[in-house]
Order: structure tokens, then sequence, then C-alpha cells
DNA sequence: GTTCTAGAAC
DNA sequence: GTTCTAGAAC
């Protein structure tokens, strides 16, 4: 208790009380209460409806406080008042004869947001499930306030008993009466955003009561509920105020073989998101030690200022290890917090049974094939995980680009996810310098490093994806998923094989396999349209926006945003782009500069608009097609779920991306996962999450963050000059 | 009661 | 791909 002696009783003083609390805490109850049984007389100021009965804004209150004052009234500031700005401009109406208070309702989440939601009726209109959304958000940004604001007495109420302490003190408070200054009411760490939400959001409940038993240390999340809110994660994990990493002090070096984390008083922090990783492309890749060091301090020092509440450790199996060295001196130079960042001498697949430190995310220095073997830690945690972690990645991804990381959820039947609780192995592919090795670069650093950053940030990002994303990315339940799948298919189940309607990802050595089209039976009647057009355009000018002779464009009889045109391929037996090959990669570089004219001439028409070229990983429609859309998303034709995942999931293949793909490996990656098209809803701004189509459409025509990264780079979106993209 | 999803038919 | 609709979710 801090107690300011200059408070003085016995002198009439009015006061102005600032309730601070999210939706629900309680705030107009507390007014209610206090004017019910006060003998002062009070006005109570709220934002909600002080513009007649309507909503109105802080100056409106700033006014109507002042005015009441001067009227000779107390007055209730009620408002969530829950972040400095909110706050700001109030104490200044404070003086020798008003005292400003602040009353936080600082009161569990998940009690806010029940009442948020049951109540119906309440002038902030604030209901249902989106409530929830937004007292997450709330509390997630607030600043509680301070002395130092210019209040002169502050009490903090986190329960509901402290509250009713307030309301009484309060109540009682005749007009001569005065409290003391000072802050008043214990305040300890700061509260947790309840995991409760997810209940309002369908799809995250259920691998959490569907797979509870099989997957409980999966959803390392559940011990942090930081970790889990689907409304605003970008705003928690990317956030640059790093003070709610309640971390405990780690030293480098500290952890090694036999140590134990030590859990503290703090309930999540021995299961911080830690990523483990070794350090790439220094080993077999022959990579220059000197310069990998600096790039991995380099991008764990920009990543750990991003990302709150995570972990970063750099494995290396031998004491001795000169990476390990190099990096500790960098970090140490470049002053990066031990707690976030630390080294750690043993093997990577043993952390936690060897090592006592648990790393739900370990990073593999793969090869580009994806494959098992070799040597190092690939080959390790190939051999630790077991088969399991083979054909889930299989399911993921069938190779990797330099540069690149693919994330695979561990299955649960993965002895490193049962023993070493790792529920995630993140293959990442760094440049190579071994000329014995594939896509050696002959000593060309430049490249080298450009790449290796490369690979270092989507490592990262991956990881914070992962994190993000929490419970989402489980594991595969190996039996049922494929022939659920085979169903879907109805009328080729027996060509499973090659067509982009096959299964999986497609297989590496079936992509020279099909080709003439005797294969492909798999398109329904009306999945045969485009392929008409394709066939024979002079029969459907009208329709068309362009025709050549490689190619055709026409809007999207069905627009899922307010600009969507395709670029058709007039090429027989294209199909998809499962069909695509490295003969195609003419046709793909035309396509896709067509489809670059047409989104720069509707950004000419409209500069507001942004577009991104992509394709479907498995298409409906037959005859290779690339979707040319505005990224409003704004059309009544979208309408599921399986039309929004499938622009705004890895379902849908940058074009640039493909380009990419083909002239390096001959083909196309494909994402042909249902998993992608069912995935629960999330907008392709800010990441947040929302309970339906309706809901993510409000949300989306009003979301006003910024693209992520992923898709700021590369020339992945097309719009105006002036809106810088990143290149990378 | 209304809203929303998801499966079947086309 | 869409439309229709039963029934689940709210």
């Amino acid at each position: 208790m801090d107690v300011d002696e200059t408070s003085k009783p016995n002198e009439e003083k009015l006061l102005l009380v600032m309730l601070v609390g999210a939706p629900g805490s309680g705030k107009s109850t507390f007014c209610e209460e206090v004017m019910r049984s006060s003998t002062r007389p009070w006005v109570r100021v709220c934002q909600d409806i002080i513009k007649n009965g309507k909503a109105g804004n802080k100056a409106q209150c700033l006014s109507s406080a002042a005015e009441a004052l001067k009227d000779g009234k107390n007055v209730f500031i009620d408002r969530c008042n829950l972040d400095r700005e909110q706050r700001s401009g109030f104490t200044e109406l404070g003086g020798p004869q008003i005292d400003v208070h602040a009353i936080v309702l600082d009161l569990p989440a998940k009690l806010c947001i029940s009442r948020t939601v049951k109540r119906s009726g309440h002038e902030g209109n604030l209901q249902g499930g989106k409530a929830a959304a937004v007292v997450n958000r709330m509390l997630q940004k607030k600043e509680l306030p301070t002395l130092s604001d210019g209040f002169n007495r502050i009490t903090f109420c986190q329960t509901e008993s402290d509250v009713k302490v307030a309301i009484d003190t309060y109540s009682a408070l005749g007009p001569l009466d005065n409290l003391p200054y000072g802050c008043f009411g214990q305040k300890s760490k700061e509260a947790k955003v309840q995991v409760d939400i997810m209940k309002f959001f369908k799809k995250a409940e259920a691998p959490v009561v569907a797979e509870s038993t099989e997957n409980c240390s999966r959803n390392f999340t559940s011990q942090n509920n930081e970790m889990m809110d689907p409304c605003n994660k970008d705003i928690e994990i990317f956030s640059s105020n790093s003070d709610k990493a309640n971390l405990e002090p780690m030293n480098v070096e500290t952890i090694s073989e036999g140590s134990t984390v030590s859990h503290g008083d703090n309930a999540f922090m021995g299961d911080v998101p830690t990523l483990a990783f070794p350090s790439i492309s220094t080993s077999d890749f022959q990579f220059d030690h000197e310069k990998a060091a600096e790039i991995i301090v380099e991008k764990v020092a920009e990543f750990s200022n991003k990302l709150v509440n995570v972990r970063f450790v750099l494995v290396d199996l031998s004491r001795g290890s000169k990476i390990l060295s190099l990096v500790k001196a960098k970090a140490a130079k470049k002053h990066l917090d031990p707690r976030k960042f630390f080294t750690h001498v043993g093997d990577i697949t043993c952390l936690r049974s060897k090592g006592g430190l648990h790393c739900a995310v370990i990073a593999n220095a793969a090869n580009w094939r994806l494959k098992p073997g070799g040597g190092g830690v690939n080959a390790a945690i190939f051999k630790a995980a077991g088969p399991a972690l083979e054909s889930a990645t299989k399911e993921r991804a069938e190779l990797l680009l330099p540069g690149n990381a693919v994330a695979v959820p561990l299955p649960s039947s993965s002895p490193l996810f049962t023993r070493e609780g790792v529920t995630h192995v993140i293959h990442v592919l760094g440049p190579n310098m071994n000329p014995q090795r594939p896509d050696c670069l002959n000593n060309d650093y430049n490249k080298g490093c450009k790449i290796l950053r490369e690979a270092y940030t989507s490592l990262f990002e991956t990881f914070a994806s992962i994190v993000r994303t929490g419970t989402e990315q489980k594991s595969k339940r190996d039996a049922d998923h494929g022939s659920e799948k085979s169903k879907k298919y109805k009328g080729s189940q027996d060509d499973v094989e090659l067509n982009c309607t096959g299964t999986k990802v497609v297989n590496i050595d079936s992509s020279n396999k099909k080709s003439d089209g005797s294969l492909n039976k798999a398109w329904g009647s009306w999945a045969q349209a485009l392929h008409q057009i394709a066939m024979h355009p002079e029969k459907h000018k009208d329709e068309l926006l362009e025709i050549s002779e490689d190619v055709v464009v026409l809007n999207d009889l069905y627009p899922k945003a307010k600009k969507h045109v395709l670029v058709l391929a007039r090429t027989k037996g294209l199909d998809c782009l499962a069909d695509v090959q490295n003969d195609h990669l003419h046709l793909l570089r035309r396509m896709h500069d067509v489809g670059l004219k047409w989104a720069e001439k509707f950004l000419h028409e409209n500069a507001s608009l942004v577009f991104r070229l992509g394709y479907h990983s498995a298409p409906s429609m037959r005859q290779l097609h690339l979707h040319v859309i505005s990224q409003d998303f704004d059309s009544k034709h979208l309408k599921n779920k399986k039309h929004w995942n499938s622009f705004n999931t890895d379902f849908f293949r940058d074009s640039v991306a493909v380009i990419d793909e083909v002239s390096n490996y001959g083909k196309a990656i494909l994402r042909d996962d249902d998993k992608l098209l069912s995935m629960e809803l999330r907008c392709h701004r800010c990441r947040s999450a929302h309970p339906n189509i309706p809901r993510l459409k409000s949300h989306i025509s009003s979301c006003k963050a910024s693209f992520p990264t992923f898709l700021l780079q590369n020339g992945r979106l097309v719009r105006t000059q002036g809106e810088v993209n990143i290149s990378s």
C-alpha cells in the first residue's frame, strides 16, 4: 500500500472517479450502486449513451464531465479507459477542489466475457461472440493507470468482493469525507486473457474436446492463455512492448545437460513456447561459420524483439562447437536478452529427457527432398521421430526450396512427441556451399547470406505462426483421413493417382505420367465450363474480356471480391496446376503478365484495391486458370468456409511462387489438403479468427491492419505504387 | 424463432 | 463451381 499523506479529510472536495475496466467488468453497475446510496450528488458520464442515448466520443465525455464538476456534481467516467490514450485529458480536470480517482475493475477476463456475452440491451451494444473478441482485445492492450498519470487515488479490484468493498467505500462518502491518496489493492502479475474465448470459436474448441487425451501437451498454449486469443494474435505476439515476458532470468549456458528449467512462481514459465534450432548450413552445407553466426544473432535479435513470450535456443551437439561460441559472443555483444535466447549443448532430439529443456518446436536442418537420412541433425531428427514424421512431412510438402521452412505437426504417435513434448518440427533449408551437394552456390556469399537470412526469417516466422495458431494445428489422425477423402471425388475413386484431384500433395514421380487427359476423369459436368471456353472462345465472345492465342481473360462468374477475373490457359490437356511442368513456364509467365495487366487496369480505376494472383491447388473447374482477385473479398458470392480458405490459406498458390517452383523443380508445390479448406476462418490481414462467415465478412469489411509479412514479400500483392512491398 | 453449416444433387 | 435444404447451433 502506498499512502500519500497529503490528502486532508473534512475538506469539501468534488470527486472525478474514472472507472477502468473491460466491458462486463461492472463499471456501470459500480456507478449505479454508489449513486443509489450516496449522499453526494453524482453524475455518470457514459460514452455509450452520451449523445442523446447514443454512443458519443471522448471529447463529449470530457466536456460533459467538466460541466458537471462546474455544477458542483461528482462525476463517474463510465467508459473502458483501458489505455493511457483513453484516459488522457480527464486527470487535467482535477484541481485543488477536485480529486481524481481511478477504480480499476481488473476482474477475470472470463467473467467479463461471460457477462458481456449474456447481457442484452446494454448501452454499448456489445453482445454475443463478438463481445468476447472485443473484451480480449481490450484486455491485451490494457495499460493500467498509475499515480504518475495524475490520479490522486487508484483502487484496484481483482475480485467481486474487492468491488463490493470499493462500492461500499464510495457509497459511504459524505460531502466532507475524503479518501486517502495512493494506490490501493495489491496488484499481482498481469491477468491473463481467458482461454475460454476459444469456446466462442467453434473450430478451435473441437481439438480441445476431441483430442484432449491424445494431444494434451501439443496444446502448449493451454498453459499460456495469452497465446490463445484468436482475435488479436498479432498484437499479442508481435507486440513490441516486452514487459509481459515475465521470464525468469536464465543465463547463457546455465542450461546444459541435466539441468532443469525452473518453473518459478509463474505458471507458464516452464512452458514458454520455445524453438530449438541447429545452426543452419554450417555443417554439411559448409557455410562460413563467422557469417552464419552473424546472421543467426541478427535474426534472433529481430524476432525476439517482435515476439513476446517465446524463446529461441541454438543447439549444438558438441561443447567445443565453433558456431556456438561465435554466436554466444555475438549475442552477448549485442546484449540479447538471455531469457529469450540462449545456447544449449546437447542432442536436439533429447532436449527434455536429457537436457531438462522443453522445446515444443524444434527445427530440422533438412535436405531439399525432405527425406530422412543423410547425416547430422536431419538423420537424427527423422530417426528419433520415427516414421510418423516422415509421413506427416509428406503430407505437408514434398520438397523445400533453399531459404524456406515448412512446419510439420508431429503426430502423437511419434516418440519425439511423447518423450520430448515436441509438437512441431520445422524443416528448414539454407544455402549450400558444399560442391558435393545439390544447388552449390560456389562460395557466392552474397547469395548465400541472403538465402540464409531468408531461411532464418522463414523459420522464425513459421515458429511464430505455430505459436499464434496454437491448437489449430492438430496432428493428423492417420486412419480416417484418407478414406474420407476419396468419398469427395465421386466418379473418380479409381484414378486417385495423378490428376489434381488426387489425394495428397502430388508425388514427385507422378508429374510426368499424366497429360493426355485420358486419366482425367475426375471432372463433373459442371466443371467443364472453363474448358469449353478455352477450347472455343469464339463461341463465348460476349463473356470474355480478352482473347489471345494462348490465353483468354474473363470475369469469374461468381466473383469472390470486387474484382475477380480469371486468366485461362488455352492449352489442351492442361487442366490444373498439377499438370504444369517445365515446358509450361513460358505460359505461366505469360498468364502472370496478362493477370498483372488486368490488375493494373483495375488499380487505375480504383487505387484502393489490392490484388493477389494465384492458383488453387485443386481447382473445381477444369482448365488451368489464374485467379486475379482483389483482397477486399467484398462479394455476395463469398458464402462459405471453402470459398474463403481457397483464397486465404496455402491452398492458394501465388503465381510468383508457382513460377519460381516450376523453374527450380519443374513442378509446382501443391497444398491440396481438405484440412486447409476447412480451417478456422481467419482475417487475411490481422489474422484474427472468426466463428462464421458472416462475422468474418463483417470484420474484413473494416479491418485496416496491414497485410502479414509473407504477403508483402516477393511481389505477392499487387497494389498502387507508394504502398511499398518488402523485397527479399 | 433465426442463422449458419454442410452434404447431396446438379 | 452453385443451389437446395435438413438440422445443428445459437
